[in-house]
DNA sequence: TAGATTGTTAATCGATTAACAATC
DNA sequence: TAGATTGTTAATCGATTAACAATC
């Protein structure tokens, strides 16, 4: 293994490799090649290659890469051997699809704990999970050693949300409120941020 | 106005840019430099220049840029001038949270048809639209000239979905099932791939 | 051995950033 | 004019890709 730094674009292909190795081994493909792995997801074999490189040599030369040794090795690297405890903030519509999202699931990560500020959703099942007063957000976080927050609650109330998830000890954010939050250089911030992606479709329809 | 490909990354940013200058517009902000821009959205003012430079000379040196201005040139250039018919396929939790989702409201985007296969649904109302037999999917998207698909279905119905809506004359497709769907070039295709999001930050987490 | 495919180096391509002349 | 900030060029940085030796 070398001691380069893997570039972002890598990481951010890594899941992707990582599912469609899944479905591969649920359809018990043994072995697959870079060519034909790099086909299915749209990226040249050179590159599935070139990412694999930075965490070892994974294939055998000649043949190809063995489906559960990658797996298995994806699967560590990821993270993915490893549970991680995870508090959603915010119970509207979108906090609801992302606690049932089934990407999840498959992936062996699920969310925890749910809060929320409004006290008609205190106490009640939202998905299967209890709703927490937000107000014990802080409290709970420490007790249960909560490493990951997703924020899914309105644009002005992320940032103090964010802070408070970062004093209790999470240490990565996932921030779908369409706002720029300040954290510690330290914090892993991912921002998902929805319109984005609705929004460049039309600019691209509008060049036309 | 230069006739240089504007890097994609750049397109990325312009959404970001628009949504900042909104706010400060509501805050009867006149005048905004680079580099107050760039400071809100954690970029270098460099950067914003450069982006905008793409396509125009918005600001006044010396100055900076006027707000509603520049506003008003980023709403031509993004398209949000004009009226996009979209249809969302999907009448899931995903698909629920998409109708309601308060940012593209505030953006002049809306989403105008839902299309479902369950029976139980179809007829329904979802967040105040009437879900559709997916069965008329074709027929609706060519009468009302609907030009962007949103694909909120399992993986395995994903491809079927986006053939269908291309054969009806849909140009942009929003992918949130996770798998690669294979399209003309001539279609653009924003895949939006929630599992990622949460699999980068354990990666994170999981290299320290 | 012949054919195939990896792992890696070097070349290319694209995006960011520093620097500064233009100009308000 | 002096101070500020844009727009743009050139330098730097980072990611992708082509090419090929290594080797199964």
């Amino acid at each position: 293994m070398k001691k380069t730094i893997t570039p972002t674009t890598t990481i951010e292909r890594l899941p992707i490799y990582y599912r469609c190795l899944q479905r591969l081994n649920k359809m018990n493909v043994d072995i697959i090649s870079s060519q034909e792995l790099g086909d299915k997801i749209g990226i040249p074999s050179t590159q599935v290659r070139k990412d694999l490189s930075y965490y070892g040599e994974f294939g055998r030369r000649g043949v190809g890469y063995e489906v559960p040794v990658l797996l298995k090795h994806l699967r560590k690297i990821l993270g993915l051997d490893q549970v991680w405890e995870v508090a959603l903030v915010g119970a509207g519509n979108l906090g609801h699809a992302l606690v049932n999202y089934g990407g999840f699931r498959k992936l062996g990560l699920k969310i925890d704990y749910v809060f929320d500020a409004d006290p008609n959703k205190i106490g009640k099942k939202f998905a299967g999970l209890k709703i927490h007063d937000v107000s014990k957000l802080q409290e709970v976080v420490k007790e249960n050693g909560i490493k990951v927050g997703i924020i899914v609650v309105p644009a002005e109330h992320a940032q103090s949300i964010a802070d408070d998830l970062i004093d209790a000890g999470v240490e990565a954010l996932w921030n779908f409120a369409p706002t720029h939050l300040k954290v510690p250089q330290e914090i892993e911030l991912k921002d998902e941020d929805l319109s984005i992606g609705l929004i460049s479709l039309a600019y691209h329809l509008s060049q036309d």
